[in-house]
DNA sequence: TTGAAAGCGCTAACAC
DNA sequence: GTGTTAGCGCTTTCAA
């Protein structure tokens, strides 16, 4: 039982392997009855082409490179396998990295696997933009939460859903509110505190701006004191994990959410579905964000370049709200 | 500039391809100082072997394949991380493949990277063997948390923490228990439970078994409901999943954690450092669980087939274990 | 220790 | 529409 291959197809139909090559990869090129026997007679074989051998004369790998700071991050997960989801659907395959939070390490991982894809997808909040501009050079690139010139991106834009929060908590009564400020460093991090910042001007309530805090459970816990001092009743955080934190925090002092505090999150990852109580917050669009970013790497690779996209994150209020202590 | 190839050195040195060839692959094959030359002019222009080229002619594709049931289970990312990590070390990347709990799509999926790897890691509790009988006589494989004839495995071995996790409520008065059983169909949930009852027996507590309920949030409130009204005053839910499940279900009925009741997950995934209260549990060696799974299959590529292999998990006691309530 | 030559399995001109 | 012919970039006998 040797392997099959275009030419075992080939001797056994008597026509050459190129034709069995067409029907395969230009299937419009053959006549169609020879193409079905070719087909048919591939099929019960359990011919696959090999992609090895295809990869090599066209030079495209059918593979795409996803790199991720740090898959441990809950937001990451279902982003993940969005993109998965949406490679497998154009037949490709993704060639995970993730760098573990460890800088130094990017730039050697991102040229290693920039040889083994036609392009890659880039979730990384907080690289230095040279270790991004390097993977930009060698292959179609695209960019999620982080804009950057010239490189296509899809980011979340979540202004008007914390406008919404921002209201939701005014209506429960709340008048001096806190912001726990993210990494300086995260584009991200910027955007959302300069939203909240503008929509505390116009609503006239007292902004409290806290840290900057990581973006972290720790952070959270670090927050939480600063915040319980404050005089706030409420406060935004910079995503789920950090409101897990705040929660605690205030638990060690005694403080329970939403009874004494009101806690918003931003994200919308398991973590605040599954937390007791259920985290009011800001979800992240994250299915669309995913199949957009393979959709603009297609059109990337296609070789136009995309327009960087924004979509938005919607208000979920849950438990972690409620009406402001007296 | 065109690109560098075996042969662009091979010309600029007036040396063979084949020795430029073996400068790469089998170093020790040519002498020192014509392999330092090569070496230093293709580091000088750049050049990387052709992975294609060499895996065409080879066969080895230097890829490991990684299939779980569900990326969004949080026991997987530092899974996915740990194994990731193992596998850059090998110099092989990983290719991710998520079966989003869609067990007829897995076959499709397998036998579509079971081509591009050359082995693969399967996480997957619940995929029917025929499925992963079928993967494993495409490739070498090995699988985590499951065991089968004749096939690689490392899984993790609860029993003795649940053993001491038994003895920790004991202590705390606790003298009815529940056990939330998990999916009939998982091989790590069978194991469980049996590790349960039978410390149990031997410890004189009265075991209620509730359930099988779903390794799940709502597998777990669902679970609330039977262990609230089963006169146990502390229970070992199925995964932490469910514990947070339980912990919102009692929370539904005005039961808190632990004054009320006393709750038990098991994992220790990041769910339970960042719930509050943090959760009591059993730690599972996920990095030595994927580092492992690495080594075996590097084993078994080796043509060796290697003993299946258990970590032991290891108790934490936190804060959703308390005392009894009278 | 090195070189020549023959592929790995496929695609893509180009000619028929 | 289909066949012929060259490669894609590398490894690997086999001889020298």
């Amino acid at each position: 039982m040797s392997k099959v291959t275009i030419y075992s197809i080939a001797e056994e139909l008597n026509v050459s392997a190129s034709t069995v090559s067409r029907a395969f990869s230009r299937p419009e090129l053959v006549k169609s009855d020879v193409r079905d026997q070719i087909l048919a007679l591939a099929e019960r074989l359990g011919y696959q082409p090999n992609k090895t051998a295809r990869r090599l004369v066209t030079g495209v790998t059918g593979a795409i490179g996803l790199f991720v700071p740090d898959i441990t991050n809950p937001f990451m997960p279902p982003l993940v396998r969005a993109i998965q989801q949406a490679a497998v659907e154009r037949d490709a395959s993704v060639l995970l990295v993730d760098a573990e939070e460890d800088s130094r390490a990017e730039l050697g991982l991102i040229t290693r696997i920039a040889g083994q894809v036609d392009g890659m997808i880039i979730v990384s909040p907080r690289s230095a933009s040279s270790v991004i501009k390097q993977a930009v050079g060698r292959k179609p690139t695209v960019l999620i939460n982080r804009v950057m010139d010239g490189v296509p991106s899809v980011v979340c834009d979540n202004t008007s859903a914390l406008r919404e929060a921002g209201g939701h908590l005014v209506e429960l009564g709340h008048r001096t509110i806190a912001l726990l400020r993210g990494p300086s460093a995260s584009w991200a991090a910027q955007r959302r505190s300069e939203a909240v910042r503008i929509w505390a001007r116009k609503a006239d309530v007292a902004l409290i701006e806290l840290g900057p805090f990581d973006a972290s459970f720790d952070g959270g816990r670090a927050g939480a004191e600063a915040f319980a001092e404050s005089g706030a009743t409420a406060v935004f955080a910079f995503d789920d994990l950090a409101a897990c934190g705040v929660v605690a925090g205030l638990s060690d002092r005694g403080l329970r959410v939403p009874a004494h505090r009101s806690v918003v999150g931003c994200d919308d990852v398991l973590l605040a579905r599954v937390l007791t109580p259920s985290l009011t917050t800001i979800t992240a669009p994250v299915d669309d964000l995913g199949t957009t970013a393979v959709r603009m790497l297609e059109e990337a690779l296609a070789g136009n370049d995309p327009e960087p996209i924004r979509l938005p994150g919607t208000f979920v209020p849950r438990d972690s709200t409620g009406p402001a202590a007296s």
